[in-house]
DNA sequence: CTTGGAATGTCAACAACACTGACATAAACT
DNA sequence: AGTTTATGTCAGTGTTGTTGACATTCCAAG
């Protein structure tokens, strides 16, 4: 076998070598990019005594207020139990407030208090510092393959779940 | 305030909008991109009882064979303590060796062995495939963005790390 | 109206993985 | 000889995830 080159060879129209150490390079990336992408959340959940699944939640709260607690998990992508004992202790510190479903009486609708939006704020502000920082970096075209790459590496599920917080 | 508009407004040169939403879309990629990037290896590591610190171990000592402890620690970034525990369970299933180094024979040099040499492709090859059919979606310009953008994300020292196993 | 099932919440137990702090050993450096 | 470096280990703790079991509420179908 053709030392680090990838069992496909050519892809087709675009002349695409991909070898092993190109991929791994990929890999690598990824790796040291998640680091710095959620270090500074990490800073400021440290002081506080949040971590990064409580971000997780507040992100998403924020990002579509009055969902319900079914909606988030699918989002996030764990069990119930474990979102259920984050969203306790948010709820029981003052910034998220749950409220029974009119329509649905089962459905509890999750809701940022001030508190709550003021620290999405601060989270938000240095993980986008850091964003913009980058994509000013890297440039317009960029950004673009950068997001086009990313989309293709999702699941099928969370691609959907991605584009439909686009709208 | 203009709605959506970041604060800094053009970005000189380059002529870039880069809104709060276009911002946010670029971290909610990151984070389900993360997943999917995750997901193949994390399936296979469920089944022996490993998890996501041992592939990165294996990863690392793979990409650099007798490679130091201290030298692993500082690229994944975690306390001695928290590697000593996975490298325990590594060498007493055999997947790793420790040999004591010659010329200073403090230091251990970590190498695979064949067993975890296999666990490695087979850990690697599912990522890769991932990776390679992302690529191939989104063609080499795109590629090229992605990896700009995502070392731009990094810290310096993570940076530093990144060009040299690039070496 | 009763029953089945869906949505939610809670309790308990457990595992992976990170942390801090403390201590031990051996080897290298000064 | 004394200090620093590299490594390993023990004990304790915290966050985040998991399963499994069970209760409550309430919509909806029979």
């Amino acid at each position: 076998m053709p030392e680090g080159r990838t069992g496909q060879g050519y892809s087709g129209e675009s002349l695409l070598f991909l070898t092993d150490e190109q991929l791994r390079q990929g890999i690598e990336a990824m790796f040291f990019a998640y680091r710095g992408f959620t270090a500074d959340p990490d800073r400021i959940l440290a002081e506080m005594s949040y971590g990064r699944a409580h971000h997780r939640a507040i992100h998403f709260i924020n990002r579509s207020p009055g969902t319900t607690v079914n909606n988030l998990l699918s989002i996030l992508g764990v069990t119930k139990q474990s979102l259920n004992r984050v969203l306790r202790t948010l709820i029981g510190d003052g910034l998220v407030i749950s409220k029974v479903g009119e329509l649905d009486k089962r459905e509890r609708h999750l809701y940022l208090t001030e508190q709550g939006q003021a620290l999405e704020a601060t989270l938000s502000d240095a993980q986008r510092a850091r964003m913009r920082a980058a994509y000013k970096d890297a440039g317009p075209e960029a950004v673009q393959g950068f997001k086009t790459v990313l989309e293709a590496m999702m699941d099928a599920d969370m691609r959907r779940a991605y584009a439909k917080l686009r709208d």
